[in-house]
DNA sequence: GCGATCCTTCCAGTCGCTGGAAGGGTTGCG
DNA sequence: CGCAACCCTTCCAGCGACTGGAAGGATCGC
C-alpha cells in the first residue's frame, strides 16, 4: 500500500509517517518510480506510534516502546518504568499550568473589565501587588 | 545598567533579553562600544515580561499586554478579555494533560511490572484493548 | 601586561511536526 | 491519445521561545 492508503488507515498523516521514516521510526521498501510501499506490519507500526504519542509519549519514549514491543525477552517492568516517568512528567506539568491557572484566575478576578483604566491585572504584572 | 546587570535585577537570563530586543519587545541604547545600556523603564519593562511570561502569556499576548499597560486610554475590560483568552486555552491544556494522565494511569495499573514479557501497556498501544 | 570576566554577533539546535514549492507518476475519462 | 485530477517525490522554511556555543572584542583589577 502507499503512503496515502496508509495514512488513512493509520490516522497518521503522510507527512508525519515521512517524518517518521527520516527519523528511523518506520523502513518502508520503496518501487521502482520511488513511491513508498508499506506492509501491514508497517500499518502496525503506525498504528502503534498514533496511540503512543496520544498518550503523550516522546518520540524517543516511543522509539524505546517499540524497541520493547518487538523485544519477545522484555521484561514488562521495563514498560512500566518507562509510562511512570512519562506519567510523572505529565503529572508534573499539570501541576504547573494548575498554578498558572489558579494564579490567572485571582488577578483576572481582581480586575473589573470596564471602560475604566484601572486593571489589577496590569498592576499584578508591573509588580504591584494588592 | 548594562545586560549583565539588568539579567540580575530583572531575572530574566541576558540571552533572552537579546532575544526580546531581536523581537522589538525592548529597545535598549548602545554604548559606542556596541554594548547594550538599560533604563529603569526597561527594567520595569522586563521584570513585566518575567510575571507575564510565568503566568504563561505567549510573546504576542505579553507584546499586547504591554502596549495595553503603557495606554493611558485602556479600558480593563481589553486586559480582562486577553487574559480570560489565555485561561480558557490553559484550561484547554489540563483537561489535555489530564485525559492523558487518566488514560496512563488505567494502562499503567494494568500492567504487572515484573519479568514476564505480557504487558498490558503495550497490548494497549499495539490496539489490543481488554 | 595579563588573566578573568564582561560584552558582541551569528549560527545551530530544541520538539514534532506542518506548509508549500517544484517537479514527476498514475489514473480515468472523453 | 490528450488532458485533468490527483497521487507521489524531495527539499526548504517555519512554528515558539528560547538556549548553547563559537569566535572575537572590551573592560577591569592587580
Amino acid at each position: 500500500m502507499n503512503i496515502g492508503e496508509i495514512s488513512k488507515r493509520s490516522g497518521v498523516p503522510a507527512k508525519t509517517i515521512r517524518y517518521y521514516e527520516d527519523i528511523g521510526l518506520i523502513q518502508p521498501e520503496r518501487t521502482p518510480n520511488g513511491y513508498r510501499v508499506f506492509s501491514e506490519t508497517d500499518l502496525h507500526r503506525l498504528s502503534f506510534l498514533g496511540r503512543a504519542r496520544k498518550l503523550g509519549f516522546s518520540i524517543e519514549d516511543c522509539r524505546a516502546l517499540i524497541r520493547l514491543y518487538e523485544d519477545e525477552a522484555r521484561a514488562s517492568a521495563e514498560v512500566k518504568d518507562l509510562a511512570m516517568n512519562h506519567l510523572g512528567r505529565v503529572e508534573e506539568k499539570i501541576a504547573q499550568l494548575q498554578h498558572m491557572r489558579n494564579s490567572l484566575v485571582e488577578v483576572i478576578e481582581d480586575c473589573a473589565g470596564d471602560h475604566s483604566p484601572d486593571c489589577a491585572i496590569l498592576d499584578r504584572l508591573a509588580g504591584r501587588m494588592l
